[in-house]
DNA sequence: CCAAAGGACGAACGGTGTTCGTTGACGAAC
DNA sequence: GTTCGTCAACGAACACCGTTCGTCCTTTGG
């Protein structure tokens, strides 16, 4: 069409070579899809769209993944790569498996809304086993009991990618614009102080503790919660006045 | 079009009366939704489909609902009103409020993955705002501390929610033919039999602790982790040999 | 009785995941 | 060296999605 591209090659050109055709691979689709969910969140994650960063178009990708579902299985145990790992001490295993859980939701939460994948499908991935087997061995050696240990990594594991998913929606928020979200919060606050409070008598006299903290206090607030049940499970004592106290 | 469509109306009837034009309402769209979901889960409730439902376009339910998103808002209020509240009794708190969220998990798996809502902003509906206000009436009650209350109620929500969201996956596979489900546990245990045993010692060491029990059985297991810390916390002596015991 | 108001609605816009049929380049076999 | 089969690349299309616009037509207020 235009004249630029309606040039013949130039003679001493290999007139087909360009970067050889043969470029596309999982590898490559995969990093390109890491780019868009680092950007603009799994939602930006669409074939067109990884696709198109590849300058190429979407049916291309489907020779080297099944469909969207398996893409991103693969995002998902690629962000499980960069979560570290802690050398197991039996002495510490509490404080260790606090923080395995602590690093595991701010990884996924570097990641956007990365985590809303692990509540539709138990990650599988090499990467994903790798921290399971981890997680486990953690609490096997602070002796919690097998079938505690069988579970936990399930029922922490809901929790910790449920407020990974919830931390991702304020850390949107908030980068969209730092007033927006004093905007949000200040509304929030504001439709429950006009709550009638004969209705809603412990709920209103509670507000101000409502609005107090980051998603990562809450966050740690729950997660201790659990490994002190654990703890308690593997026959320690309790912590002295222990988390959230005034 | 056709001959039938083409008849005039015959004289006998009022010619353009029918059902009264005005029949959409905001109940209407939504009782039509609440059905959708109860049939084919939240991803069957599109505008369009609730529409037809309706016998008429997705962009007449504009006039009585802002957006998907606020339809979404009111289905989960409509479930969150099937919740079963106690009546409030001190010597019971612990009891209750683990009667409250297992009913909440119940609830919300009636109405399929409903509760993948709650993880994307919190509900804020009049039947949600009850359930928050018995919730936190529960634990006062238990003198949980105060800063506690009021953090409970979104960290176990997220537990909840997210335990629903997992069952409401595992439901589906279940209903779609009982046989399928056993394949997928089989082809899981297969997977995780084939795990290198000298890269995933106590993973694989666990496997039959893995498969053991139902979903609702390990959602339980979770949360009387969570009342059992949120019971140390308002100074109650820890239960005897605690749940999950061998 | 007429005019203003507003619900109903068809059509369209710009997106999505996925499939189909064709093209064209490569490696192996002859 | 030529031919042939295989398979990645790709454009087009399908069936959806949420939402908006403009128009019709009924209802209501004056």
């Amino acid at each position: 069409m235009s004249p630029v591209t309606d040039m013949p090659e130039p003679p001493w050109r290999t007139p087909r070579k360009e970067v050889s055709r043969r470029s596309l691979s999982r590898e490559a689709i995969v990093e390109a899809a890491m780019g868009v969910l680092r950007k603009e969140g799994i939602d930006g994650v669409s074939m067109r769209r990884v696709a198109t960063e590849l300058s190429t178009g979407a049916a291309s990708l489907y020779a080297h993944v099944a469909n969207k579902e398996e893409l991103v299985e693969l995002l998902f145990d690629e962000v499980a790569g960069e979560i570290p790992l802690p050398e197991p001490d039996p002495a510490r295993w509490r404080e260790q498996v606090t923080q395995l859980w602590l690093d595991s939701r701010e990884t996924m939460l570097r990641y956007r809304d990365i985590a809303r994948f692990c509540l539709g499908g138990i990650p599988l991935g090499p990467n994903s086993m790798r921290l399971a087997e981890r997680t486990m061995a953690l609490l096997r050696l602070g002796r919690v009991p097998d079938q505690a240990v069988a579970w936990s990594v399930d029922v922490v594991g809901l929790y910790v990618a449920a407020s990974a998913v919830e931390g991702s929606i304020d850390a949107r928020r908030r980068e969209q614009g730092e007033d927006l979200d004093t905007y949000y919060q200040q509304s929030l606050r504001q439709y429950f102080s006009a709550l009638p409070p004969d209705r809603f008598p412990v709920f209103v006299s509670l507000i101000p503790m409502m609005t107090t903290g980051t998603d990562a206090e809450r966050f740690r607030f729950g997660l201790e919660l659990l490994v002190g049940g654990l703890a308690a499970l593997a026959g320690e004592p309790p912590t002295g006045p222990s988390p959230a106290g005034p």
